[in-house]
Parts: C-alpha cells; structure tokens; sequence
DNA sequence: AATAACTTTCTTTTT
DNA sequence: GAAAGTTATT
C-alpha cells in the first residue's frame, strides 16, 4: 500500500478537479494515457516532435493538481540545464499557486552534487568539494603521467582520461580494470586509474563521474541516508532516458526500489551519447527492470511536414535493432528537402546564408527560426564568417562557453582555492598566474616538499620557509599565500560577492587583461566583472543556499546551451549534439561528406557508424518545414584543403522527398552501382571513378610558401590533387605493408608530393601517407 | 624566470 | 590553423 499525504477525501474532492482536467485538456489520449499512469512503472516511448518533454511536464503537474504528489515528493532528472528549467517553468503555469514550489528538478549531475553538499560528509567529503571538469581532470593527469613516467607522447592524456571515465561510467574499480585491461593504452590507464582518484580525494574534488559514483556510494553505505531519499521522492521523473548511462541507471533503480513510481521517457532512435557511456541496453530493458511496467508510445509526431518524416524515416530505418515505432504526422506534406552540393565550406556557409535571407523575405521569418547544424565545432568558423559578411545576427552555442573561457577559469581557480585549499588543480592554475616569479623550479620543490611530507601542497606552502628556497622565490610564496590567506578569513564575515570583489582585485588579474590594451583583452575584463555580479546574483537569489562553494560547483556544471542571450532573435549554430531536444522551422545541416559525417572514426565500427547515423536522424527531425543537407566538395581540414566525397548518408535517403537546389530530383548513387542493401560496408565497393570524374585538377598552393591568400571566390577553378597519376582515389580500400588494411578518406598535394588521408582499423587510426613512400596496393 | 620564436601534433560529439 | 610543446634569447 503506497500512502498519500492528503485524507481520502481530499481525494475525492481532486481527483477530477477542473484543474487536473485542464491540465489534460489538448493532450492526445496517449498522452493522457501517460500522464494519467501515476501508480507503478511507466515507460514513455516517444519519436520525435510527439511531446515527450510535455507529456512528463503535464504528468508532473496532473500529480501536484490530484493531490497524488506534493512538490517535495517529486524527483525529475533532465538531460539538460535548461530543459530544467523550462519544465519548471511551466509546471508552474500549470498548477496555481505555490504547489510546484520544492520540487528537485535538474540534471543527474546538478541533481547529485547538491545531494552530496548534504550528505557527502558522510562518505569523507566536505561539503565545500571541488569539481573538476575535463580541462582539471587532464592537468591532473598530465602531472601524474610525468610521475609515473608514462609518455605523454604515446599516450595522450585525454585518451587516457577517457579511458578511466569509461571505466568509471561502467562502475569498474581500479582493481577490476587492472585484471580487464587488454591493450598498452588500458593498461597505462589502469596504471594511473588509482593514483588518480587518490589525487581527487586529496584534493576534495570530485569529476562529473565522481558526481554520479560518490551518491550510490554513500546509498550502499548509509542505508538510512538511501532510505530518507527513497522516502522523500516518492515520484522519480527521467526524460531522454536512452542516454544515460550504467551509474544513472543504478542511481535510478536505488531510489526507485521503494515506491516504483519511476516514469521514463526517450526514443532509442536518438540515443547519440554512446561515447560518453550511454547505455542504450537501459532503455530496451526497461520492461524487464520494472515488470508490470506500463508502456506508452507517443507516435504522432507535431513537428515536421510529412516530408521530412519521410526523410527521417529513411535514415533511421538504416539501422537494426530498434524498438518499434510508426511515425506518423497529420501535418501538411511540405516543400522538398533540399540538397545542396557546395564546392568548398566557404561556399557551403554562403549557400545557407542566402537560404537565410531568401527564406526570411519570402516566408517571414525571423532569425531565430533558423539553426544551422554541423558535425564537429570547428565547422562553426566559415558559416560565422559568412553570416556576419551577410550582415545575420547568429549565436554559437558550444564551442567555448562563459565559463570555459581562459579569464573565467582562472578568476575561478583562484576563488575555488578559497573555498577549498586542498584544491590543486586549481593552485597549479594559479599559483603563478598572474606571474609573480614562481616559476617552474620553485612550483616543483614545493610539490616535492608536499608528497615526501605526506601533506597538502597547501600546508606545504604554509610551510615554505623550511625548504631552503631561493630567497627571491620564497619571498614570492609568502606574499602569494598571504594574498589567499587574507582573503579566506575575509570570507567568514562577508559575503560572497564582496569577497570575491576584492580578491580578484587584488589577484592582478584585472590589471594584466588592462594591460594588454587590446578589444579582446577589455572584454575578458568585461567578462571578469561580469562573473562577479553572476556571483551577487546567485547570493541574492539562493538565500541559504546561496554559499561561495555553492556557486562554484553549479557553475561547473554550467553548459553554454543553458545560457540565456539577451536577444534572442538569432540564428542558432551548434553542432548535432547541441540540438537535441530543440525544434526550428528551417534547419540546415552542414558537411555531409565522408569522413566529417559520418567521421572516419566512426566508419569502422558498425556500431559506430549507427550511432552517427541515429545523429543525422537527430538533426534532421529538428526541422519543423525546411530542411537543407549540404556537402561540399573540398573542405579545409587539418589546415590543408582536402578533396571530399559526399556522405554515404545521402545514398541512403529517400529520393522521392529530395530535390537539389536546381529543383531537379536527386539521384541517389545506390542506384547506379551495386550497393545498397543495409549492408553498412556496401559503400566501401563503390565505383572510385565516379569521384575522380567528379573533381577537377588545379594547381594547389605550396605549402609554406607564399603568405596566406584568401580563397579563389566561388565558381574559381578548385584544386585538388594531381589525380592523373593517382590510382589511389578517396573512397577506395587499399593495403598497407605495415598498417593492414585501409580506406582512403581523401587526398592532397600532387607530383612527388601527393598524400593519402588513409583510416586504418585497430589501434591504427587515421594516417598520412606519402604515396612516394608509402607502398599502397589498391584492393578492390 | 620570463618571453619570444619555432616546431609538432591533432580535432568527434559533452554532463 | 590552433594549441601545446620545444628551444633560444633576454
């Protein structure tokens, strides 16, 4: 028997009060049928543009209006920051009054570091932890590979350092990794996988899986602690539920056990976070995890014109293994999709700028409707550039966001140290920033001092004068750590803001940017002043809560995509990830081309290959009327123009809602050559030649000769390579003595000095090769 | 110890 | 073509 906090007949006077009907009201009856499963398991599985987020939204305001739930009672776990905080929002406009107030709804990582600011005392961490983000995580690593005498070359840390969160994703502990660890990269990092979390511990810290891992930590060790949350929320809410990962799961079935009102919503279809652990598998098996569960599908989808749901549907229908869902719209059937085939990014960047313009005239729109997407942020440069040529207000999401900046990081760093002076990743930041003549030398005999001790690098700089420093670089220590030690007494008497305020003054932080006298140096110092007040902002608003260490670890977990801009009438840039979960009436997705989308990496690993695939699904759904898919035929990368082929993804698409620019109907190439079939690798047989037509020879520039020009204007003759000579053409496989097996992604240069972008498989990756060299055999 | 000049490597996607 | 690592110079 569950227990409600209401009389029974405060029950009945609810159950069907006129508010609980409006809030049901212009739901369709899947949705309602949703939203109304308030007792046991439910699982929502939901296509694109059907509702989702607002199905869970309704569901939680239908609780608060029945008096099933009250606020306090109601865990709801988002993908995003700013997915919390609109859904919040309008559970507020839903219900009346202060009823929503209390309820806990945010990301599994903002959700869980407030949890343990609470209670992660109790498995040795003070409230006043750290959070160390990827940029911390490396540093940290970097020192401990020198330590350990890895070779960074070999090994980079960033590889790594995913190596240890995948491990720690899947819940896998030093021990059991060492045992598991199958090649030399798993082995450094079961090696350094100890030695790493000690460093954390050490320095109060804890990274985003930490976040995750400390919580069923405490849970299985302080079952009351467990207890007391199982109790409090007695209705868990996760939307996106197809991207998390083997810890969210755990956390959700711990607090779930008790009342086994979890409601989850996600489309195994857009499941696109593989790379970051994301367990599809939570979300197929959702069924057996919670027997008895109900299962809801939201197929009609609100959003896009029958077209381009056909276009979707052909995609996705590429991979296996899905769950089955008939997408269906009563919307009208709408223009083509587009395809636009570009001769270079410049001119693909151009190309979306003019659809902008045309269509803003032609069909009233304003910017805001407009997202250009791409696959990684480096694409982000061109379209910019045509975009602020062509006079269009746009806003980059991603790329580095306020708190990702340099300036930011280091104002951070030296308030963090504040907070927690066991931080140190935070004291190698700043320790001779701005330069204050502690350098290398100095900074390592005091580390040195720290670990022979057996303390803190902070107490060993409480300790300085007993080792026998220089006395100019002693002398440097001391005032340094008088500037922090002042500070830090400070904090206990005044308030956040303020101690913040005249710390970093004092830093010379702000003197340094001034310094510079550049417009990029005056905006860091914009940007400096403009954490401050961020700071006096959240003391106002947080009340109790509003504490310095508070700050610093939600601002940690702070995404540009949940920054609000203040005009908003933009055109939005961002990658495929970044879109998830939003909507525009026209979007354009840039770099359709082998190699960028799908990524060499991807190409081959099936798995892989359906991930990126899920990604194109993903972008392509967001368009609510307009959709343009571009390629271009050459594209600068790794600072070299290079000779692309247009995505295999374009092969696959249903011919007959596409059109070219031209208005003539696309061809796709499946038809001409043997291909096709849903065998992932058919591509690897198509006819080379059919690209070698396709491009032109020119002369190409020297390398490091000759000062950077600007690019030929479009229509100009490209380059490429020298292809009379080249048997060895993008797209092909061929073999190498050494390396194996390959398929050659593009190439560049020509005469003696044509090279070979080739993928091999393994732990080979991609390579450059010099066909002068290099003994490639073509394998057809 | 700090800076300037040069060379190499590398780029997925992100809470 | 940027960021990080290396070497040379002050």
């Amino acid at each position: 028997m569950r227990q409600f906090h209401l009389s029974s007949d405060d029950l009945a006077t609810r159950a069907d009060n006129e508010e609980a009907a409006l809030i049901l009201q212009g739901l369709n009856p899947a949705q309602q049928e949703a939203v109304q499963a308030t007792d046991g398991p439910v699982m929502i599985i939901a296509g694109p543009g059907s509702g989702k987020t607002r199905t869970l939204t309704h569901r939680i305001a239908y609780l608060l209006a029945t008096g099933k739930a009250r606020a306090y009672q109601i865990l709801a776990l988002t993908f995003t920051n700013k997915a919390a905080r609109e859904m919040k929002e309008r559970v507020h406009k839903l219900v009346e009054g202060d009823a929503a107030k209390g309820m806990w709804m945010g990301t599994f990582h903002a959700t869980f570091a407030r949890l343990l600011r609470r209670d992660g005392e109790h498995i040795g961490f003070t409230s006043d932890f750290s959070i160390y983000d990827t940029d911390d995580t490396e540093r940290l690593l970097r020192s401990l590979m020198e330590r350990y005498n890895v070779d960074k070359k070999q090994f980079s840390p960033r590889s790594i350092r995913g190596l240890i969160s995948s491990a720690k994703n899947q819940m896998v502990s030093p021990e059991a990794y060492t045992k598991i660890a199958a090649t030399q990269a798993q082995e450094k990092a079961a090696l350094l996988y100890r030695p790493y979390q000690q460093a954390l511990r050490r320095a109060n810290a804890l990274d985003f899986d930490d976040l995750l891992l400390k919580p069923i930590e405490l849970f299985e060790k302080e079952p009351e602690i467990l207890n007391k949350y199982q109790q409090r929320w007695s209705y868990i809410h996760i939307d996106e539920y197809q991207d998390t990962n083997h810890a969210q799961y755990i956390l959700a079935k711990q607090l779930a056990a008790r009342h086994k009102n979890i409601c989850v919503v996600g489309d195994d279809a857009q499941s696109i976070y593989a790379f970051r652990g994301a367990d599809i598998g939570n979300i197929l098996s959702f069924q057996r995890d919670y027997p008895g569960a109900t299962v809801v599908r939201l197929e009609q989808n609100y959003r896009s014109t029958k077209k381009i749901l056909r276009l979707a549907d052909s995609i996705i229908k590429n991979n296996k293994d899905q769950l089955e869902k008939e997408l269906w719209t009563e919307n009208r059937d709408g223009d083509h999709v587009v395809l636009m085939e570009a001769l270079s990014e410049k001119d693909e960047a151009q190309k979306a700028e003019r659809m902008i313009r045309d269509l803003r005239a032609r069909g009233g729109y304003s910017y805001r409707d407009f997202a250009v997407l791409y696959r990684t942020n480096a694409q982000s440069r061109s379209l910019e550039e045509a975009l602020r040529r062509g006079g269009i207000p746009y806003r980059v999401i991603g790329g580095v966001s306020f708190y990702q900046r340099k300036e930011i990081k280091d104002a951070l760093a030296y308030l963090r140290l504040l907070v927690n002076p066991n931080d140190v990743a935070s004291l190698r930041r700043v320790i001779n920033y701005p330069t204050r003549g502690i350098g290398l030398k100095t900074q390592e005999t005091i580390f040195e001092y720290a670990r022979r001790e057996g303390i803190g690098p902070w107490q060993a700089i409480e300790q300085v004068e007993q080792m026998g420093l220089p006395r100019r670089a002693q002398n440097a220590v001391v005032s340094f750590r008088f500037l922090i030690a002042k500070h830090a007494s400070k904090a206990a008497s005044h308030g956040a803001d303020e101690v913040a305020r005249g710390l970093i003054q004092e830093t010379g932080i702000l003197q340094e940017l001034r310094k510079e006298n550049t417009p990029e140096g005056l905006m860091r110092w914009e940007n400096v002043q403009e954490l401050i007040n961020a700071i006096a902002e959240f003391t106002t608003n947080a009340g109790e809560e509003g504490t310095l260490s508070a700050f610093l670890q939600e601002v940690s977990l702070l995404t540009d995509a949940d920054a609000e801009t203040d005009d908003p009438n933009r055109v939005t840039l961002m990658t495929l990830h970044a879109s998830k979960g939003l909507e525009f009436p026209a979007v354009f997705i840039a770099g359709l081309e082998e190699g960028l989308f799908p990524l060499a990496m991807a190409t081959q690993d099936p798995k892989e290959l359906e991930e990126e695939r899920r990604l194109f699904y993903v972008g392509a759904t967001r368009a609510q009327e307009y959709l343009y898919l571009a390629h271009a035929r050459s594209r600068y990368r790794y600072g070299e123009q290079m000779a692309c082929i247009p995505s295999r993804f374009l092969d696959e698409i249903d011919p007959d809602v596409v059109r070219t620019e031209a208005g003539t109907s696309y061809q796709t190439r499946s038809d001409r050559f043997q291909a096709s079939s849903g065998d992932t690798f058919s591509y690897d047989r198509v006819d080379p030649h059919y690209y070698r037509k396709s491009l032109r020879s020119s002369p190409k520039k020297r390398r490091n000769t000759a000062p950077k020009r600007s690019a030929p204007a479009p229509g100009e003759r490209r380059v490429v390579y020298d292809e009379g000579a080249a048997e060895i053409v993008p797209g092909i496989r061929v073999e190498h003595p050494i390396f194996g097996e390959g398929k050659v992604i593009s190439m560049e240069g020509r005469g003696e000095q044509t090279k070979a972008v080739v993928f091999f498989g393994g732990d080979i990756g991609q390579k450059k090769l010099m066909l002068r060299f290099a003994k490639l055999r073509r394998i057809d």
